[in-house]
DNA sequence: AATGAATGAGTGTTCATTCAT
DNA sequence: GATGAATGAACACTCATTCAT
């Protein structure tokens, strides 16, 4: 148990503008790439007036990790063995998209954090996406075993489908680049073209 | 074109000792995160000897990236239009995940570098990875057209063939967290899968 | 001559209460290793309404090396010509020892203070120290003259008596250091010890 | 045990130059009073040339106490059970009297260390300092026992010694401004003045 | 009287790069 | 070719002091 630190309003709102200074830099440059002076410039408050909001640029990047952890969570514990099973997985494909799209820098700083070793991860939280992928796990093998979809490793289906959708906000330079003179909106094409991939590959014998 | 400069051998296996040493230290730290301290120590060398060989951090960094993005088109190269479309699409993948294998750390410096939005990648290799692309893409389309594969965005088919196979390497921290106490080999048991995806996937109606 | 400020009840409290937590703080850690927002802490205020009853660091230290001054001045000014010579001298002595045992942390801080060139110290108040000091010195002077005690330098006897009792308190983590283990209380062995020395050390011919 | 690192001449001499530089500014400024930028101003140096030679101030402080804390124990050791007492404890107030002379600055730096509660004073050298003065304190006993000398404390004899003689370094602006005026040499005239305390105080009854 | 917020001037330390030999 | 030495520009963070309420 942390003691929640009380914030008046002001505070509430400044870090606020902070984090989402530091979402926009952090994910651009890296940690190491990134400066205080960067974050406060587009903050617009002081430096020092930044470090009276947060101890310092660990705790920064840390505060900002972890809001994106739990949004990175919620989409996969929606995941329900009720309802059809390709219903269930076309949704969270869709719904991983949606973050992709609306969420293209946390998802990139996600990506960043784990490329380089996810040193700077909660141990807590760690322990946490193991526990809700096994919990999800069970549920995809049951629908194996019930015949309801293709017999294939559940861990490696949820590998593709987080790959291929984050994808799209991670690789979005490269995207953009290969498919510059096309006008349509490549996060809802790439979703046409995941769900077909996904809902025919996962058909059952 | 660019002048190519000649080189004596003993410069030519002192920036091999270089790149290795750098290519270690710039896929785990980025760019920023990198010094020229931890590439010389791991190179053996001392600073100013590594900068007699290279004139600059920003130097080693292209010189690595420029390798990496020709090795990154040698698979797809390769895909070709004689053959059956299915088994070319499965050799390119299976290719990849070797790439995942081999190069790990490729695989992370050049997503790390997309991820920061690809400032440093020279523009003439962007156009050629474009050119290829398109070829490619025509190859597939023919394919589509001559109801071989299923009809689907050929684009974001390629997508995610990168999507899904660089990230065991990309994300290989998050694998291993989620897998840990499996003892079968995450790149093998996840080849198995992709083939099983896309082959099914992409099956002509 | 000083205009003297007009303070209330409330005033003269807060400052007392201010100057005892800037004591324990400055003369731990010196000037310079002294933060403001030490002091406010363990004053139990926070530092802009601490600043609101001093002008600024300075005033504090200034403040308090002033009293501490005072204060020093007292068991030199109780030397008196009647009586008994060495009475006197020993009165002095253990004066100086109790105020080792009872301000411990004024004699550090006016320690500080002249180690590091007495800067801070009163120009006044150092005048006020040398006339004091004279007019002792005279009367020592006419104890020797009357062969009430042996022929010494009653400068340097002032200083010995200064630097062995005062050294009961600034070197207090060195005596401790090398009495661990003994159980007396060093400032009345101490005391005795000096008794000796000096009564023995300054009987006449 | 450790490595001695090898210093090359120019190495040994620039560390030589700060050292010097480091003693004048921390013994005027204490540890946190003192700046790189001075201490670099001082030597000569730029402050990333100087910091080229000791890896932090810290350090630099560390060193300089070190060499300091060896200096004090030369004295000390050279108490001898052997010859007249009164002639070697003479003997020890005159060393320590010169040293006062000769290094008043590093005799400063350790008093403010002391002050400060020693926080940066090696361990093995503390317990270096209490082995030492164990062995001069049974002789000090055992001259006592055989009645060369009076019945005193002898571990409140050494810091009577010590004291007294420091003083001469540690506070001697208070000295030079009480002795204002006179000519003579406080050192040479201290001097005398302990012999003489100290030789008549310890006399055997 | 009191305090949350803000800031300019530092302050120790790092680092890519250059110099000199 | 190789390396010890040197440095300017940053950079994270601190702190006395001031502002606004």
């Amino acid at each position: 148990m942390v003691a929640k630190p009380k914030r008046t309003r002001i505070q509430r709102e400044k870090r606020e503008i902070i984090l989402n200074a530091a979402l926009q830099v952090f994910s651009e440059n890296g940690f190491r790439g990134t400066t205080l002076d960067q974050i406060a410039e587009v903050a617009g408050l002081s430096k020092p007036n930044m470090l009276y909001y947060f101890p310092n640029k660990e705790e920064i990047y840390a505060s900002l990790l972890h809001d994106i952890l739990e949004i990175w969570f919620v989409p996969l514990e929606e995941i329900s063995e009720d309802g059809d099973p390709l219903d269930q997985l076309r949704a969270y494909i869709h719904a991983k998209m949606e973050m992709s799209r609306k969420y293209p820098m946390q998802s990139r700083l996600f990506a960043n954090e784990i490329l380089h070793g996810a040193g700077r991860i909660d141990q807590d939280i760690a322990e946490e996406l193991n526990q809700i992928v096994e919990v999800k796990v069970k549920i995809i093998q049951r629908w194996i075993d019930n015949h309801k979809i293709a017999k294939v490793d559940p861990y490696h289906l949820l590998f593709a489908i987080w790959a291929t959708t984050q994808h799209y906000a991670d690789f979005a330079v490269q995207i953009d680049t290969v498919l510059q003179g096309r006008d349509d909106d490549p996060i809802a094409t790439g979703a046409d073209f995941l769900e077909t991939l996904f809902t025919r590959g996962l058909l059952p014998d």
